[in-house]
DNA sequence: AACTAACGACTGGTCTGACCAGCAAACCAG
DNA sequence: CTGGTTTGCTGGTCAGACCAGTCGTTAGTT
């Protein structure tokens, strides 16, 4: 029995109001990418058409390269850019320290409009989602006797991550993350150290904590100004560990003779 | 039953062997561009596959652009003279156009800071490039008896690129120039469009004005507030000619009969 | 206790046969 | 000849079945 469920026929035909649908949802965060999508059938269901439909919707999306389909798994939402590892930018960074500064003033600029957007902008699930994250990380960093470096790094981006969705603007999730994917790739080394110097974790987590409430209560100056302050000290941190890496690395060469 | 035709499963799914092989035999001459293809039926009982299948290929083909498709007709063999270049998310800019919106804001924020940091930072040579590359664009646009807008546009990119660059931040200068690609090929005709209205014109020039004095000049502030209005009132111009195709494309829709 | 094999409950992939909706040519009454 | 109706094609959609990977759990073996 042919269905008139109207939010899916006044468009155009099924199988392509299901694929428009489906990137809106994805657009609004609701499927993000990585995300593993409900199943075929689920979908059909909720959206009141058949497999069959869905499926053809579903094929249009995939030959787009928005989802990746593997049997027996289901279909997650593609990463919108595959990040090259070998980016033009990459050799810089690799050759000229200095350029780490300029990645920070970058995402400083980007961090500050994504959090204060994500305040002024952020739904109530956002909210949701930002203090689970927040949480994780807390009680993370509260509760373990040792501290493992990276799975606090992971839980720190995944907050930052939480606010960043929270601002509904695509492009710049996309250029963020791409941004810090550049970071973590090229000095990851400094940026767990961070974690093992007690005074810089003692700080982080007094910046999170503001972050988090000046977002979470509407305050989009207030979030901004969080956010620079935070990425800044970052930012300072990590050249004073750069800086005592080369000391070690100048004086390693004076021991063997350079 | 689950058929096992060698032919169309050897190399993966089905649906997606099924439209390399119509790929094919329109590449062969047999399909050729405005031909009519056959039936579904007979095509899926010619090809050994369930109709199910044969319609998820074709609109693999259909959203690629190979072929059209309308009730009660048929498909037919588009001609198959543009190729769009394809980029992941580059469709959905096509179809959503919000998004448009979402990297005019990042943008403007990033073109902000790069005439502030160009205006604080820039050195001599930096003033006399960008002065050299304002020129160019001026003597073009108030010399030229006929316009070329895709020139104009080059010598537009060439200013405002030379301004980024005096920021003298790589980072700065990569992050702005990919998305000004992507937002170029997206939406390359409504660009174009801009400069052939003359109201548009003439703000642009004015305000292209205000962002040189406020650079060369050295006035930060004064230069990121002109970067951002020139942004946004090319955001508002965009919008403007997006809607009017729209509605041009609507009214050819009810000419075709719709 | 630790490993492994088998099970079961998912997932997507495919098939079938049915009915609806649009189109066009053949047909028939005026 | 003209205009409306019938008829048989087309694509569009659906429900329900079964096949085929995947993964967590569980029962059996070592």
């Amino acid at each position: 029995m042919p269905r008139y469920h109207e939010e899916l026929r006044i468009t155009s035909r099924t199988p392509d109001a299901i694929a428009a649908r489906l990137e809106e949802l994805i657009l609004d965060g609701v499927f993000r990418p990585g995300q593993l999508l409900p199943s075929e059938r689920r979908l059909s269901e909720r959206l009141q058409v058949s497999r069959a439909s869905l499926r053809e919707g579903l094929r249009t999306l995939r030959s787009k390269g928005v989802i990746e389909t593997r049997q027996g798994r289901g279909s997650v939402v593609a990463s919108l850019v595959a990040t090259p590892l070998d980016s033009p930018l990459m050799h810089l960074f690799r050759d000229h320290p200095r350029t780490l500064f300029d990645l920070l003033e970058v995402r400083s600029l980007l961090e500050g409009e994504s959090a204060s957007l994500a305040a002024s902008r952020g739904t109530a699930s956002d909210r949701v989602l930002i203090t689970r994250r927040y949480q994780e990380m807390v009680d993370y960093a509260e509760g373990a006797e040792t501290i493992d470096a990276e799975r606090l790094a992971r839980l720190d981006h995944g907050f930052h991550l939480a606010i960043c969705q929270a601002s509904h603007n695509p492009v710049l999730v996309h250029t963020l993350q791409s941004l810090t994917d550049l970071l973590l790739s090229s000095v990851f080394a400094s940026v767990k150290n961070l974690y093992h110097r007690p005074r810089s974790r003692e700080m982080i987590n007094r910046q999170h904590a503001r972050l988090y409430r000046a977002v979470v209560e509407g305050k989009p100056e207030l979030a901004r100004r969080a956010a620079l302050e935070h990425l800044s000290s970052i930012g300072e941190q990590l050249g004073e560990i750069e800086a005592e890496e080369q000391r070690l690395e100048r004086s390693a060469m004076r021991l063997e003779g350079w």
